[in-house]
DNA sequence: CAAATATCAGCCTCACTGAGATAT
DNA sequence: CATATCTCAGTGTGGCTGATATTT
């Protein structure tokens, strides 16, 4: 018996159960809960990953560009780059080549503090996915690129 | 070409597109998406749903047990069963065994609503996962239940 | 002029918390 | 007394909308 665990939930009913979006939304809730409890002790959010993460990974990038890649609103970009200008993780200047646009550019403390996040969401994914194997874990995440590729 | 597609969105970073997390997240927000378009025109909400699925499968059940097999939280079953009372889907009486319980019940057009919603969700799921076969969608399924049943 | 960018102010749902009243 | 149920009030985040100023 395991006694750390908390009293199991009851079944759900089969209609909930075998309901492909349920299942993802009560997974995606738990998935949730393991990155921002991961995460809390950093003071960044799961926006904030996702942008340093395509600042890394893209270059310099205009906030509409990071909006798009990551699937978050322009608005919520807004935010997001404020904090981070704002710990010194990013830096933020005018476009020379395009007066819309800002040119958002990742510090150095900023790939630094993505590569702390990225240890930090790694060791969430473990803790999600321990009930499967490796090779189902790769499965489970290739179907479900594959549905979010077909939006 | 399709003529009705939105621009396509520009790849996300491997960091994100890689990690299980964001992928149940955003294919949870798609999920979600459609599945509300779906019930729009009904005024139900997917809670709603959760709980008349509940009652049909278990028969009459106490407020705390519909919480705790639908994930709902008992502050928000209070309203999801206010809301179904009202409509006259639900009938809610006080438990003569139990002072302490409400006994909910389905009414006969709680029946008739739920199964309207079901065949409203069940096409949204199509929807969702038009990309993959049947047996990769019931592949998907497995997977994310074993991932929720070891909350 | 039409389209794109950045920003702001604000909305709504959902998941969740804390506290109280009642009953076991 | 400790625990369980129901209810209410309220919080915070996330995803999203609409409008504006500016630029292309």
């Amino acid at each position: 018996v395991d006694e750390t665990a908390t009293p199991a939930p009851p079944a759900a009913p089969a209609r909930l159960r075998t309901l492909p979006s349920w299942l993802l939304n009560q997974t995606a809730i738990a998935a949730n809960r393991l990155t921002d409890r991961a995460l809390a002790e950093t003071g960044s959010r799961r926006y904030h990953f996702a942008v340093l993460a395509a600042l890394d990974e893209f270059g310099p990038s205009s906030q509409a560009d990071l909006g798009r890649c990551t699937g978050i609103d322009r608005s919520d970009v807004v935010a997001a780059v404020n904090a981070l200008v704002e710990q010194g993780l990013l830096g933020r200047s005018p476009d020379p080549a395009d007066g819309r646009r800002n040119v958002i550019t990742l510090t150095a403390s900023g790939t630094d503090h993505l590569e702390h996040l990225s240890r930090l969401l790694n060791g969430a994914q473990e803790e999600l996915l321990h009930a499967l194997t490796p090779a189902e874990a790769q499965t489970l995440v290739d179907l479900l690129s594959r549905v979010h590729d077909t939006r």
